[in-house]
RNA sequence: GCCCCCGUAGCCCAAUAGGCAGAGGCGGCGGACUUAAAAUCCGCACAGUGUCGGUUCAAAUCCGACCGGGGGCACCA
């Protein structure tokens, strides 16, 4: 046995050499996982394939857990880092003592900007040190015991896994969306029979000539149109400071990116976009199929933002101007029109002088519409959108001089410039209706327009604009009269007109725009694609994966962050030796170019849970039967009705995520199932959010951080001050940090208390999806709990069992069982704070027996296993078994334990607790009247008053209500 | 500005369905053990549930307003 210095939990020399210390707890952790390593122990069986059991078939009940997978970033982990692992680890290992066949992996998400930026820093090839990150994060994760089957473990930037990324692009490259398929639901289908539609007539040619007249590059321009994923030059988000361009999803409201904090620019640039607007309204309604929290469906909705109205063709001298509206039931209160600074049509509305009706309100003063017009936008284009939102609501705007006609009564309205109205929603128009809209209102207001109420409002509103439901008022025309009509019936009768009367149509807008998907990065995975004079070609199936080439510098070209004139510039193109290439793609042998560009690193975790049900294939993404298994639908066991989309069980991560990766794979996902790769049309069936683990952190006078562990506490009059090297600091609350000085990491709680300690520690803290600050010095009560555990059944002079095998006594089987009950309960709905506390109550019980009969150690050692695997296995080993109990059955409760014999009936007057009585739990409501009007402190509290009421809950409580 | 979540002992947190405010842990205090300390063990105290009002026989729990903290959205037509 080693010898200690120091720690809290050193052993003395004299005697109990068994004591449960860290040194101890080390010892029986890496055997044990050792052992569970050796033996396979968490192998998980498929139900065919390379990872079947050739002996048995696999049990029916299956249980797919997963977390996010981690950046193995250089920093390594802090403490907070493994809450989720340990969570996920805690109720897999219950889930397979209850007979689950659980399937429980981790892998790493190792391509993107963090691994390549800690690569750049450390003048190292990104996946040097990407791996030896990964090494070093594996060593710290087997230190905890998480029960992984390993032979499911990789990395994005594997080979292997590489090409199956570039698979499933190719995929959603040769598809087009059939927004007719499945009764206008729209699928996914192979770009080939589109072209077998285009070919046999079937389906219209876009512009109007027939296929067989095309030639070959005039075909393949069609077809790329149609693609999912396509290429296409328009206006991207572009990152000097990064130097790529962004999707939509990674540019902050502020207009920066959400990774750096750099600035954003908009930039027309030649980028591939995926077609993920096609799915926008599956993304939408499916939410209501998953099981996941509210908050981030909410957010996947707004980001959706998909809005029913109508399109509005108004006529003015210019030509039609289209607006977008959910509104059309107010198309009577239209008395003005608005459009966005940047509108095309701006140009052709700006009038020679100006109208008479022009007030000085309306020209802002200059003798012309042009100027006026002109000195607006200027104005507006010198603002960012940011500046446009920040710099107050305050409406302004500028007429064009010209007017449009409500097509519903024939009014000339005025059409104005205004920035309110931004160019990138809708059509970039809008038809302002002051008396229903608050923003119109305003406009009105300050611009002396008309406001018409067509929606009648409460009596008793005083408002402004009236935006609520209310019967139509003002609103008929010689055809049709909306007046009466509540707002669903309104809109649907106006739609029917405006179509009829060839003035607009029912329409349906989205805020979700396509997935730019390319980024001019090194390490990223290369699109498997070659380009030709003509357009994009993939690379054949034979050929997957295209791996990265080696390149002088793999750091990307960045720029001032400001440069917004810059131009993107792929690492990838300083290999011209890789770049070009000469392939022979069915005509002969021909140069082409490849694609420059990498994926982003959500590339890899879009499908990463098919993955995991079958690591080894290199001849299907997965192989059906096996995803059948797994993922496919279980409305029966989930109880959760025909619509059940299937996906994995459980997946367990930071709410960070909500609207990027969970995005993403949700719309890979569908595509896959689309074209009949997969029987699920969800990745993640339940979602689960879990809360942070966060820190104090101290600052001297000067603001410098000091050494959060050294800082000393005191309470004086009941305030708390805190204290560093004798000299007062300040506490402030947040993450963990090194430059906070307050790091933690699992290594120093493995040293100074063994993982399961901290695992015990951190399930006991609080409710899994809560934040919560953690506190070092709280962990020794985890330690004691596992300390008495062991005590209770192991000697610690002689490390052998201390357990009778007496039966035990009644009450401690009654709490035994009252104890299993909860703790299923518990550990079932992943109230992993509130089992532990029920077994450390048992615990503190059987501490206070002579002897603690083997009758309760054993299910307490099994029920303290999920949570601390480890030193549950060794006392299983001492108890006698000679098997691991990772499948050993979950303790079940004996229902006739459960019930008391006598019950406490809480005897109240007038709501105040008066009297307790012992009774029999089948007392009846008039044996417990009698005898708490019969008690002597109750008649003493009613002091001669008599009584009104007696409220009786049998067995457990009485009201007595005097008066 | 709008929407969502959360406020319970000094601290982290419990409290089935409205029914005794306290399960568990940290810290504190007292004691045992020790030459002493640490560790360990035994015991004890501490809040009336952010504030105000309402519903109810009864409110931490339901309703309303406000205060404080966290998060999301933000001129989306």
């Amino acid at each position: 046995m080693r010898q200690t210095q120091t720690g809290t939990t050193a052993t003395g020399d004299d005697g109990a050499p068994f004591r449960y210390t860290s040194e101890l707890a080390s010892r029986i952790e890496q055997r044990w996982q050792d052992h569970w390593e050796t033996q396979g122990t968490f192998n998980t069986p498929n139900p065919e394939g390379e990872l079947a059991d050739p002996d048995a078939d696999v049990p029916s009940d299956k249980f797919f857990l997963m977390d996010m997978f981690p950046y193995p970033s250089g920093k390594g982990l802090h403490v907070g880092h493994p809450l989720g692992y340990i969570a996920t680890d805690v109720l897999g290992r219950f889930k397979r003592m209850c007979g689950d066949n659980v399937l429980h992996a981790l892998s790493y998400d190792a391509f993107g900007l963090p691994a390549e930026q800690y690569a750049v820093q450390t003048g190292q090839h990104p996946r040097k040190t990407t791996e030896e990150n990964i090494v070093n994060m594996r060593r710290q994760l087997r230190r905890l015991g998480l029960a992984h089957d390993d032979r499911r473990s990789f990395a994005t930037t594997d080979p292997g896994y590489i090409r199956w990324t570039q698979w499933i692009f190719l995929q959603i490259f040769d598809s087009w969306y059939d927004t007719e398929a499945d009764g206008g639901r729209g699928r996914a289908r192979p770009i080939d029979e589109l072209v077998k539609e285009f070919d046999s007539g079937e389906r219209p040619v876009p512009g109007g000539r027939a296929w067989v007249e095309l030639d070959e590059s005039e075909r393949r321009r069609v077809v790329d149109e149609h693609r999912l994923a396509y290429v296409s030059e328009s206006p991207v988000n572009w990152c000097p400071g990064l130097g790529t361009v962004l999707s939509n999803e990674e540019v902050t409201a502020e207009g920066r990116s959400e990774r750096g904090n750099f600035p954003v620019f908009q930039r027309n640039l030649r980028q591939w976009m995926m077609r993920i607007t096609a799915y926008a309204d599956r993304l939408v309604d499916d939410l209501d199929r998953i099981d996941w929290p509210e908050k981030v469906r909410t957010m996947q909705r707004n980001w959706i933002g998909r809005s029913a109205g109508a399109t509005v063709r108004f006529a003015t001298d210019a030509g039609d101007l289209d607006v977008f509206t959910t509104r059309p039931d107010t198309l009577f209160g239209a008395t003005f029109m608005v459009v966005a600074p940047e509108h095309p049509l701006v140009d052709g509305l700006t009038a020679a002088s100006w109208p008479e009706e022009t007030n000085d309100a309306w020209s802002g003063g200059h003798p012309t519409p042009a100027e006026a017009v002109a000195a607006y936008r200027a104005q507006a284009a010198a603002k960012t959108d940011v500046e446009r939102q920040t710099e107050g609501r305050d409406k302004t705007g500028v007429f064009t001089g010209s007017f449009a006609v409500n097509p519903v009564d024939g009014n000339r309205i005025p059409v104005f410039v205004a920035d309110y109205v931004l160019m990138g929603y809708g059509t970039g128009a809008i038809m302002a209706v002051p008396g229903q809209d608050e923003r119109d209102w305003e406009f009105a207001e300050r611009f002396e327009l008309p406001i018409v109420r067509t929606v009648r409002p409460p009596d008793e509103f005083d408002g402004e604009a009236y935006t609520g439901d209310g019967p139509a008022i003002n609103s008929s025309n010689d055809q049709v009269s909306l007046d009466g009509l509540y707002k669903d019936a309104a809109i649907a009768a106006i739609v029917e007109w405006l179509e009829k009367a060839g003035h607009g149509t029912g329409t349906t807008t989205y805020r979700l725009r396509d997935w730019l998907f390319s980024r001019q990065r090194y390490w990223g995975e290369p699109f498997p694609i070659v380009h030709d004079e003509t357009g994009p070609i993939a690379v054949p199936d034979d050929q997957l994966p295209v791996l990265l080439p080696e390149v002088p510098d793999y750091a990307p070209k960045t720029y001032d962050a400001d440069d917004a004139d810059s131009t993107p510039e792929s690492p990838l193109a300083r290999s011209p030796e890789w770049a070009e290439v000469e392939l022979d793609l069915g005509d002969g042998p021909k140069r082409y170019r490849r694609d420059t560009n990498t994926m982003p690193n959500w590339a890899g975790s879009c499908w990463y849970h098919l993955r995991y049900l079958d690591p080894t294939n290199d001849e299907q993404v997965v192989d059906p039967e096996i995803e059948r298994y797994w993922m496919g639908p279980q409305p029966q066991r989930r109880g959760s009705g025909p619509q059940d989309p299937g996906g994995v069980d459980l997946y367990i991560g930071g709410v960070e995520h909500a609207v990027l990766h969970l995005l993403y794979a949700r719309f890979w996902h569908k595509v896959l199932f689309d074209l009949g790769h997969v029987s699920s049309d969800e990745p993640y069936y339940r979602l689960f959010n879990q809360g942070y683990i966060q820190a104090y952190a101290y600052a001297d006078r000067r603001g410098q951080y000091v050494p959060a562990e050294q800082v000393t506490e005191a309470v004086t009059d009941g305030a708390t001050s805190y204290s560093y090297e004798g000299e007062p600091v300040s506490r402030e609350y947040g993450k963990m940090g090194k430059s906070l000085k307050n790091i933690v990491t699992p290594d120093d709680m493995y040293d100074e208390f063994g993982a399961d300690t901290f695992r015990v520690y951190e399930m006991s803290m609080g409710p899994l999806d809560q934040s919560r600050p953690w506190e070092t010095r709280a962990v020794i009560g985890s330690h004691r709990f596992l300390q008495r555990v062991w005590r209770n059944v192991i000697s610690e002079e002689a490390g052998a069992t201390v357990v009778s095998d007496e039966p035990a006594g009644d009450e401690t089987r009654r709490i035994l069982h009252r104890t299993i009950d909860a703790v299923r309960a518990d550990m079932d709905a992943m109230r992993f704070n509130t089992a532990v506390a029920r077994m450390i109550e048992l615990n503190n019980h059987l501490t206070k027996l002579d002897t603690v009969p083997r009758e309760a150690a054993e299910p307490l050692v099994l029920m303290v296993a999920p949570v601390a695997p480890h030193v549950a296995e060794e006392m299983w080993s001492l108890l006698g078994h000679d098997r691991s109990l990772a499948y050993e059955p979950f303790p079940v409760a004996d229902p006739a334990l459960l019930v008391d014999e006598t019950v406490t009936c809480v005897v109240q007057v007038a709501g105040k607790v008066r009297d307790r009585l012992q009774v029999p739990p089948s007392a009846d409501d008039d044996m417990l009247r009698e005898l708490a009007l019969a008690s002597e402190p109750v008649q003493r509290a009613l002091d001669g008053q008599g009584v009104r009421k007696v409220i009786v809950r049998a067995p457990k409580l009485v009201n007595v209500v005097p008066g």
